[in-house]
DNA sequence: ACACGCCTATGAAACTTTTATGAAGCCTCA
DNA sequence: TGAGGCTTCATAAAAGTTTCATAGGCGTGT
C-alpha cells in the first residue's frame, strides 16, 4: 500500500515547516503549498488523501479553495481539515458548511493534529488510486494508463475522460455529463467536442484486434463497457 | 445495489452547491439542474429516485415542473421535496396539493434536509432501475437490454417503447397511449407508426424458438405479456 | 361456412437525426 | 517558435424513423 499522501496549505513558512516536518515523521508523504493557487495546482497534479488547509491565504482564500475542490466531482469528497487563527471561530460553522471535514484552531499541538488527521483518515480511508476495468489499468498516482501491459499515451483531457468513465463503469453518460465532469470547470465547449475526444480515446485504447471498450449509445451518450457478443 | 440517485433543482448556485455537496457526502449520487427546463431534461435522461425542487425557478416554475412530472405516467409517483423561501408558506398547501411529497422552508439546516430525504426514501424506497419480465432484463443505468443473456441492440424509440411496456407488464395500451408515453412529447406521428416499431421490437426480441412477448390486442393495441401455450 | 369489412403485419423507400472522421486553426507551454 | 493538444467545422457515414402500399388475418353477420 502506498503511503498516505497529505497536502499542507499554509502561507506562514515557519508553521508550514513545522507541520510538514512532524507529519513526515509520522510516516506520511507530505507536500506543501504556500497559497491557494498553488494548492489547487498541486491537487490537480496529484490528488492527496487529505488536505490541511489554512483559512487565511494570500490570493485565493482557504474557503474559496475548499469550495472549488468541492464543486469538482473528482475532488468533491476529498477530506479537508481547515486551520484558522483564534477569533475566527464564527467561521468554523461556515467552514464546515462549505465542506470542511474538521476544523483546528491555531495554535494547536502536534498531537492534536495527529489525532485529527488519523480520525479523518479512519472515517474516510484513502481510496485505492488504481482503477481497473477489463484489461485496462489506470495508475492515478503515477498518472499512467495501460492496456494489456501496453503503456498508453493520453492527453490531459482524454485522461480525465477515461478516469471518469472508469470511476463509473457500465454507466451511460450524456455529453453534457461528460463535459461537466471530465472538463475543467466553467469551460463552455461544444457538445460535439466530446465526440472527438471519444474518438481519440478509442484510437489510443484499441489496438488492432482488441475489442472497443467504449460503447456508443445513440441519442444518449457513451459508456465504458464490457464488449458483449451480439447477434 | 446502485447508489440512490437524487436530482437537485435550484437556481441559486451557492445554495445548490451546498446542498449537492452535503448530499454527496451522505453517499448519494447527486445531479443538479439550474432551471425547470433542465430539470425535466435530466429526468428524461435518467430518472432519479428523489427530486429536491425549488419553488421559484427562472422559466418553468417549480410547481409547473412538479405538475408535468405528475402527469407523465412514468414519473407520476416520483418522490418530490419542494423547497421554498419563508413567506411562501401559503403555497405549501398548494405544493402538497399538487403532488409534492414533502415541503422544506428556507433556510433549512442540512440535518433537516437529510432527515426529510431519508424519511421520504424510507416511505418510497428507490425502485431498482433494472426492469425484468420473463427472461427479459433491462438495465436502465447502462442502457442495455438482454433476453436470455443475449444482448439486444435497440434503437432509441424501440428502447423507450419496451421500457414503457416493461414498466406496465400485462397491460394493454392503445397506439395513442404508446405514442404519448414512448415518443418524445409533442411529436405528431401517424398511429400506424407504432405498428412498425412493434414489429421491429418483435424482430429483435424474439429469437428463433423464443415465444413472442408482445401480444396484439385487436382493435385495442399491444401489451407485453406472458406468452400463452398454444400449439 | 363464406364473404366482407376492419385491423394488423410487413417490406421497402424516403427522410431525418446522430455519430464518426479528417483536417484546419488556436492556444499553451516549454 | 515548435510541438502537442484542444476545439471547431464540414462532410461522410451510420443508424433510426416515418410513411406508404400491399398482403394477410380475424371477426362477424348471414
Amino acid at each position: 500500500m502506498q503511503k498516505t499522501d497529505l497536502l499542507v496549505v499554509e502561507d506562514d513558512p515557519a508553521l508550514a515547516r513545522l507541520i510538514c516536518y512532524n507529519l513526515e515523521k509520522q510516516n506520511y508523504t507530505v507536500r506543501h503549498a504556500g497559497d491557494g493557487e498553488e494548492a489547487l495546482e498541486q491537487v490537480r497534479q496529484r490528488q492527496p488523501d487529505l488536505i490541511l488547509l489554512d483559512w487565511m491565504l494570500p490570493g485565493i482564500s482557504g474557503i474559496e479553495v475548499c469550495r472549488r475542490l468541492r464543486e469538482q466531482n473528482r475532488t468533491a469528497s476529498l477530506p479537508i481539515i481547515m486551520l484558522s487563527a483564534r477569533g475566527e471561530e464564527a467561521d468554523s460553522i461556515r467552514g464546515l458548511d462549505i465542506g470542511a471535514d474538521d476544523y483546528l484552531i491555531k495554535p494547536f499541538g502536534m498531537d492534536t493534529l495527529f489525532a485529527r488527521v488519523k480520525a479523518i483518515l479512519r472515517r474516510a480511508p484513502p481510496a485505492d488510486k488504481t482503477l481497473r476495468f477489463e484489461d485496462l489499468v489506470m495508475d492515478r498516482v503515477g498518472h499512467k494508463v495501460e492496456r494489456n501491459g501496453r503503456l498508453l499515451s493520453l492527453g490531459p483531457t482524454e485522461y480525465r475522460l477515461l478516469e471518469f468513465l472508469m470511476l463509473h463503469p457500465a454507466k451511460v453518460f450524456s455529453r453534457e455529463e461528460l463535459l461537466k465532469h471530465a472538463w475543467e470547470r466553467s469551460s463552455c465547449v461544444e457538445l460535439r467536442t466530446v465526440d472527438v475526444h471519444i474518438r481519440r480515446l478509442r484510437q489510443t485504447l484499441n489496438e488492432a484486434t482488441e475489442p472497443d471498450l467504449i460503447r456508443t449509445v445513440r441519442a444518449r451518450g457513451y459508456a465504458l463497457d464490457k464488449p458483449l457478443e451480439q447477434d
